[in-house]
DNA sequence: TTCAATTTTTAGATATGACTAAATATTAGT
DNA sequence: ACTAATATTTAGTCATATCTAAAAATTGAA
């Protein structure tokens, strides 16, 4: 059972392995958990022995199918916080954070899965992230989806425009987009729901317009296998 | 700030000091929280130190009004979330204590007012326990209430009964019951509803059944002042 | 390819909170 | 009032998680 500190460290890795960097440096994770290098790498290795991570001294380290399982938990448990704090405590957008930041570390897997069932099993927080089911993978989106509409950081294809007409097509030709592309949502920005996106084959960056967005329709490109029974509880 | 250790702690010595005893052991708190008396004694002295707690070596502790007023917000959260488990995520009585009491250990005023709001401004909680106010007292109960609804740990008075025939007062009689007495709830039983309830002035421990619990109205003693607005927070 | 800059780790401290074992204070019983 | 039983504290360790300062490894630039 990790203590707090564990589960915010865990945390830090698994968001920077999103980012995209394989393995993820020992002063990256120390400033996004706010602690000293030298802290970090003690912890390092106490995550390396405990097999959440694989850590090589000086290179850094990488999250094991274990220890990925776990961080998608705490990702899952503070998104569906965020939810409830939003949809039912009224609170407002930039104070959930902190508080579901605490929230995050109450272990209890029966707690998470109802509250999961109370806020109607809901695919998306309120940021537009994807929140992870209780077998810790996304869930699957629902067959084309609206680009607009898609969670973040999945990995997703262009299946089809909602605008047949010439004029948007020739615009798709402007951006460079087709049909088959696959991308991933990085950011959606609360000004206008703008999308920073990035194509998969070229590894390029952009900002899509909403009127973009609500034209497209995606779908994942490697949606999770339906898991029909929950795996049993992990002895550790 | 204090850690959750600390306010398991402070809650294990509000409890003790419910149940009578002016002067709380070390032993008693060392047993209720489950560590050794060794560790207890370490930690007296902190709380000691911190002005949580009046600490006399060998004579135990007793909460200071700082201390006491923290407790009472623990109970307060603790309440709460219970209230929470049971009414809204559908959890079984027996289940709720344990996630109730790490979700306690959650500090955010806002986050505890704005669930009081959501459940309703609740006085009491599933197991008929007052919950205290943001002020860290016991909310008055309405003037006037039945002794089958009343809070556990409130002073209270008999202040009228329900059905006034003869069978009823004679048999109050013969439990030694008048108007005018005071009495505090100790326990409510599941089972059937019947109290535990202990006689103020002889320091009598009676178990009354529901039938009279029902039919005797009672009213605070010496209700707590209304608060109108809620106190600034403290600075530590 | 060598050496300076950067990154990361090690060494050595500190704070909290827990433990066991030993010492000491309080209390009850005669 | 004295001693045996009980309660409590002290002394000495340990584990986690943090820090600063110093040492070592890696990286990059001439």
């Amino acid at each position: 059972m990790p203590t707090v500190s564990v589960e915010n460290y865990l945390k830090a890795i698994l968001h920077l392995e999103k980012e995209g960097t394989d393995r993820v440096s020992t002063n990256s994770v120390a400033e996004k958990v706010g602690a000293t290098p030298a802290s970090t790498s003690a912890m390092m290795a106490r995550l390396g022995d405990r097999g959440w991570v694989e850590y090589e001294r000086y290179y850094g380290v990488r999250l094991t199918e274990k220890g990925h399982r776990m961080a998608m938990d705490i990702l899952r448990r503070h998104r569906l916080w965020e939810c409830f704090l939003l949809d039912h405590l009224g609170f407002e957008w930039d104070q959930v954070h902190d508080i579901a930041e605490e929230l995050e570390h109450v272990d209890s897997k029966e707690l998470i899965n109802r509250l999961d069932a109370f806020l109607g099993f809901p695919k998306l927080d309120p940021h537009g992230d994807a929140i992870p089911g209780p077998n810790g993978r996304f869930r699957s989106i629902a067959a084309r989806t609206l680009l607009a509409e898609a969670p973040r950081n999945l990995d997703l294809v262009v299946v089809g425009v909602v605008d047949g007409g010439d004029a948007f097509l020739r615009h798709l030709g402007v951006l460079g987009i087709a049909l088959g592309m696959r991308l991933t949502v990085l950011e959606r920005h609360v000004f206008d729901g703008s999308l920073h996106v990035r194509f998969a084959e070229s590894d390029d960056l952009q900002l899509l317009a909403p009127s973009v967005c609500e034209r497209l329709w995606v779908d994942q490109s490697n949606p999770a296998p339906v898991i029909l029974f929950p795996e049993p509880e992990s002895t550790d």
